[in-house]
DNA sequence: TCTTGACCTGAAGTTCGCTCCAAGTTGTAT
DNA sequence: ATACAACTTGGAGCGAACTTCAGGTCAAGA
């Protein structure tokens, strides 16, 4: 698969796929003779597996260094687990603390929605 | 209050509340004679809605939009109700997105578990 | 064969949200 | 009066995650 294709079915810059690459996050991407990408079904799959991880903040190096520990083999296990089980518990932080600004932003809404109403019926009194 | 005092009062540094003041989030800090800080009460509760706000992830210049429009008076009340209704939104798909993403690490953590147990009881077995 | 578009690289540039620095001023305790 | 901590400003610097650029190579169609 082309850089292009990838690309196109995971909606990310082409750009952004060969900065993951360089980054460490597409440590297996082979080359042909011309020097160009040709992505298997392995690599697009850590591709979508970024994206994710990505699309929900986790950082870069976190998973530069996730995707190093599988790279070592059976022997890193328990290190990539725990990298995300706490990536997991800081998620639950984030979600949490947008579930309460969520909260304080429909009570907030509310308030500007009485306000509102309460000020076009002045209006048509004529206040 | 001092600057520092709020800086305690909200685990905010100086430099940062000297910054949201610089970006415009903060315009009604009065100074005294010398030029120092003096932090209303109800600049306060603005520092406090603004950290708030920034903890969920809400850009300054959504929040540096939203104080202006407030500056304005009540002809901005819809504009206003407007903001927090779309950043409202965008916390809901960000909130989503970081269940979704929990509930992959969940399950990815539970293979990792079933694996490590299963190569320790075949240690176990001298396999 | 020629052109054109997609690909390549390394490096520089951009945006965001702070964070730090230099150099100077103010307020307070002794 | 003097020290010294806390305050002030404008501006530079930083880390993260891209994004763009310059300059070149490659592959396929007319």
């Amino acid at each position: 698969m082309k850089i292009s294709e990838v690309s196109e079915k995971y909606n990310l810059s082409v750009d952004t796929l060969r900065y993951y690459e360089k980054a460490g996050l597409l440590p297996n991407v082979q080359k042909n003779a011309g020097g160009i990408r040709d992505y298997s079904e392995n690599d697009c799959n850590w591709v979508e597996f970024i994206k994710c991880m990505r699309g929900a903040g986790l950082p870069v190096a976190v998973l530069k260094r996730y995707i190093e520990l599988f790279q070592q083999g059976e022997q890193t296990l328990g290190e990539r687990k725990q990298i995300l089980i706490d990536e997991r518990q800081k998620l639950i932080e984030k979600r949490d603390t947008i579930q309460a600004t969520i909260n304080r932003l429909d009570f907030k809404i509310n308030v500007y929605e009485q306000t509102i109403v309460k000020r076009e019926k002045e209006l048509l009194q004529g206040k």
